[in-house]
RNA sequence: UGGGGUAUAGUGUAACGGUAGCACGACUGACUCUGGAUCAGUUAGUUGGGGUUCGAAUCCCUGUACCCCAGCCA
């Protein structure tokens, strides 16, 4: 018996309760196969992620197993790059598939066979329309369509004419197979559906050795069945195939799993269409598939999400059956909250101001204690060197502060994270007037960061030591469209009229403590009072290159934002 | 009346005839060597109208709104 990992109590989702009821019925003799289906013609997607989730989450919570199939029966848009990309996107987010991913492409011969079985059995016919004239053919939403005038040829001369189109004796377009259902249906899709097509196309893995090629409805129960799946998850838009999925497993008296529909993914301030995401890269609206700003899998790991956060996310958005768009502020709640308790804790100072600290001796170097990780004891401590000229942050220091400013200004005494208080008594200014540099002095008895006297500071703040620092390019990243709904414009508006301008801004000359000198890619930071940080592909020991992958909570910006429309 | 679906705070999501709960967001406050994290609190909801019932988000009737379908794409 295999052990039930859903906890009794656990609130079950619309699908999962039907998988639970099929288990406690004996349905498919206590068994649980799921699969992931992607056509290799794109990248993946968070959307994606949350079917993946689904499938994958389903079979290890009920002790099944979940395939992950390659839906590549159109050679025409799939490529093998996209079936690389894709199963290295479900490995990454940690699920297990198994040895090597399946391709419904190893099933055209046993799809070919029982394509002839329905021919002899008078449920198939081959047709001649053109693709013009079937459209004709099959009618409108509203009106019926009418018959093939080859829909009556006999099953011999049916199997003759399928034969010789598999042998390539037809050019492309000139006939299908196509199921005998009904041309007067309300359910457009039994018209007469088309099962195989003439393409004399080269397939990314079968080669050349098929011209005639399966359409969706007619493979894909096959592929279900042929795979044993029980429960066969698919996205809404394909309620109404169902009825076509069940007459073909039933015409052809197989292995019948059951179809399963739930509402796609939507995310505010981004767009999720292959269509779409696809015109970003072609008309090189962001850098690639992988550009940090898009939210393809693999874009969202080059900015550093962590396949935990996904998997969070995922869960806590539920599935259901109805269109449903979820704030993209709860995925950076999920994101913090992982990142949170994991990375490792450095100061980086991306808009650096120098500080002198007068008082300080020249050429001396301190080695200050600093914890890695307040949230996990076990990352431990590092030391930071400190000296006498450091930078901080520019907008850490006002010369003349608001209310509710706590940092640095002039007179004002403040803590540098783990080192010692200091207090700005000059500002440096260049012909221009703008602030260059700042005199300090510190208090040695401050030593680490706590005062003996018990004085209090309002503000503490990240530092870098000038001498130490390692220089690094920063690339800060906003929403890809300002637009909440990218996909809802006036008509007449194209999508990308409303990209983010200011959706990446590229930070050269920032400062970071030397502990990140080996980072290698990937690497996630936090970035003190900042926000989280990775190292990006492009990133080397002699250039580093972070990604800001989300901003720590900034009270103080809320603040300010506050302040302003006072004004 | 083409057919198929779906409606619960701003956004998501539970409640399966018995106190409309949770999360995110927003807003307060406490605490803090990250204006982070954490903790406490506030805010706000059953698509409209009828019924059945002691009792309805849930059952019935009837409107309304939104989504999907006329590829030889998936």
């Amino acid at each position: 018996m295999t052990e039930e990992v859903n906890e009794p109590n656990e609130r079950l989702d619309f699908i999962r309760q039907i998988v639970a009821d099929d288990r406690a019925s004996g349905k498919w003799d206590k068994r649980t196969h799921t699969r992931f289906p992607p056509e290799p013609n794109g990248y993946l997607h968070i959307g994606h992620a949350k079917s993946i989730c689904l499938n994958f989450g389903i079979a290890a919570e009920f002790g099944g197993k979940c395939n992950l199939r390659f839906d590549d029966t159109n050679p025409c848009k799939e490529e093998q790059e996209y079936v690389d990309s894709i199963t290295d996107d479900v490995k990454w987010l940690g699920w297990d598939f198994g040895d090597e991913p399946l391709f419904a492409s190893d099933y055209f011969q046993q799809m070919y066979d029982w394509a002839v079985d329905l021919i002899k059995k008078g449920k198939a016919y081959v047709c001649d329309l053109t693709a013009e004239e079937t459209r004709d053919y099959r009618g409108t939403l509203k009106e019926p369509g009418k018959n093939s005038p080859c829909r009556d040829r006999s099953p011999e001369e049916n199997l003759d004419l399928f034969t010789r189109m598999k042998n390539g004796e037809f050019p492309d377009g000139s006939r299908t197979l196509k199921a005998k259902i009904d041309m007067a249906s309300p359910n457009i899709n039994l018209r007469d559906p088309v099962m195989y097509r003439i393409l004399h196309a080269h397939h990314h893995r079968a080669g050349d050795g098929w011209c005639v090629y399966p359409m969706y409805d007619w493979a894909h129960g096959l592929e279900d069945s042929i795979e044993g799946i029980t429960h066969s998850i698919c996205t809404l838009e394909f309620e109404n195939h169902r009825p076509l999925y069940d007459w073909f497993l039933d015409a052809l008296d197989i292995y019948h799993p059951q179809q399963i529909e739930f509402a796609r993914l939507n995310l505010t301030y981004t767009v999720m269409s292959k269509r779409k995401l696809l015109e970003l890269v072609k008309d090189n609206h962001v850098s690639g598939w992988d550009d940090p700003r898009m939210p393809t899998l693999s874009g969202l790991r080059r900015r550093g999400f962590s396949p935990e956060a996904i998997r969070a996310f995922c869960k806590i958005i539920s599935v259901n059956k109805f269109n449903s768009t979820i704030d993209y502020a709860l995925l950076e709640h999920c994101l913090r909250q992982h990142l949170n308790k994991t990375s490792p804790r450095v100061m980086a100072v991306l808009d650096p101001l120098k500080v002198v600290i007068t008082n300080y001796p020249e050429g001396q170097t301190d080695e200050l204690d600093a914890v890695n990780n307040p949230e996990d004891e076990s990352a431990g401590t590092r030391k930071v060197p400190f000296s006498k000229v450091l930078y901080i942050e520019r907008e850490d220091f006002m010369e003349e502060p608001p209310k509710k400013f706590f940092r640095l200004a002039p007179g004002r005494e403040v803590r540098l994270r783990y080192a010692y208080f200091i207090t700005c008594t000059d500002v440096i200014k260049d012909d221009a007037g703008n602030i260059v540099e700042l005199h300090c002095t510190y208090d040695p008895e401050t030593r680490g960061g706590d005062a003996p006297d018990g004085r209090r500071v309002k503000a503490t703040l990240h530092w870098v030591s000038d001498e130490h620092a390692l220089d690094a390019e920063v690339r800060l990243y906003d929403h890809l469209f300002t637009l909440e709904n990218p996909d809802n414009v006036e008509e007449g508006t194209h999508f990308t009229e409303n990209i983010n301008p200011d959706s990446l801004k590229v930070l050269t000359g920032c400062k970071i403590e030397p502990s990140v000198k080996d980072a290698t890619s990937l690497d996630r930071f936090q970035f003190e009072r900042i926000g989280y940080f990775c190292t990006d592909k492009d990133s080397e020991p002699e250039k580093l290159v972070f990604n800001k992958t989300v901003g720590l909570k900034d009270t103080w910006a809320k603040v300010q934002k506050q302040q302003q429309k006072k004004k």
